[in-house]
DNA sequence: ACCTGAACACCGTTCAAGT
DNA sequence: ACCTGAACACCGTTCAAGT
């Protein structure tokens, strides 16, 4: 919504800044990333971040909806495949932040900020998950149930580091013994 | 094995730092709890902590191995419940520390002594349930997917805050599926 | 062997001052 | 409105010095 060049400026900036702290984060993690090697990479002084985001967290957040409009787009590309060919290739694509599904569960206790995001994201993917499930025929409960499940079980493989083999029978026998046992 | 009264009295001072350590870092959690707020809880100077532990990951270790040895040693009563009950009573078990298990995973990535604790922890749970499902006639393959995935939920359902009543319908379900299905 | 005071390099954040 | 230099309070950790 640039609304006049002041505005763009404003948004080619943050742009920059947002680039550079989800490199930093997805790199090397965001305990591990301080404010002034954000700031560095993105060409101001440490304290000019506060001037966009009122703190660390709330830069999260801001990476977080990056990654999450970005993987959104592409899931479009995905959108008649069948549900454990999506699961997996969900996971392929949160592979690579692995790192901040913790972070993002350790922030939640101290910044309500991050708590809210989460808060979404999960129903976000509960309700896309269980239109899915709805229209195999499961009931309202069980599909509710097994989205709760798979929600937890993708965190516990992108946290967890599974072998390939190991992480596609899960996907396969959850997937078949929700529906099975429904 | 305390050979003398040297050895005893670290053993005491030890224990005193590890009691508050483990208090601190279950109410207030790991980040927010300073090495100097350990310190002053102990009655020694910041620095003396250093004696004891190499740094604030082989603390939390420490801490770690207390709580899951008092846990251990409660379980034994509860050696012949049924499954599901057993896995209930953990979750009750657990809820307190809730806080530890998003740590913990957090802290897997940059410390090896914490990423080694978390390897063994999870042996030891999966052996323990797997002994449990093969004893009700599942078959070894299946019962290490059902252990691994049971794991995953017991962590989401902890650093998720499920309502009771949904947490105890996951469990039912998840054995119930699990076992038919096997 | 055990403990400490002082210091180090760093952190996230604030503030007053600039344009 | 946007950006900065300087400072603040704090952090985990180290080191030389004590007993």
């Amino acid at each position: 919504m640039a609304k006049n060049k002041r505005d763009i400026e404003r948004q080619v900036k943050q742009e920059e800044i947002e680039a550079a702290a989800t490199r930093l984060f997805v790199e090397r993690g965001y305990d591990a990333t301080s404010m002034a090697q954000v700031a560095e990479q993105a060409g101001v002084a440490p304290n000019t971040l506060y001037w966009y985001y009122k703190n660390k967290d709330e830069m999260l957040v801001a990476t977080l909806n990056r990654l999450v409009g970005k993987g959104l787009s592409e899931y479009a590309q995905m959108a008649d495949q069948p549900l454990d060919t999506q699961l997996l290739w969900l996971l392929g694509q949160f592979e690579q932040f692995s790192a901040l599904v913790t972070t993002v569960h350790a922030r939640v206790e101290h910044a309500a900020t991050v708590r809210e995001w989460h808060a979404n994201f999960h129903m976000m993917l509960d309700q896309l998950m269980i239109a899915r499930l709805q229209a195999q025929g499961v009931t309202a409960e069980q599909a509710g149930l097994l989205a709760t499940v798979t929600g937890f079980v993708v965190e516990g493989l992108l946290s967890h580091a599974t072998p390939q083999p190991q992480r596609e029978a899960i996907v396969q026998w959850l997937l078949r013994a929700g529906v099975q046992t429904a």
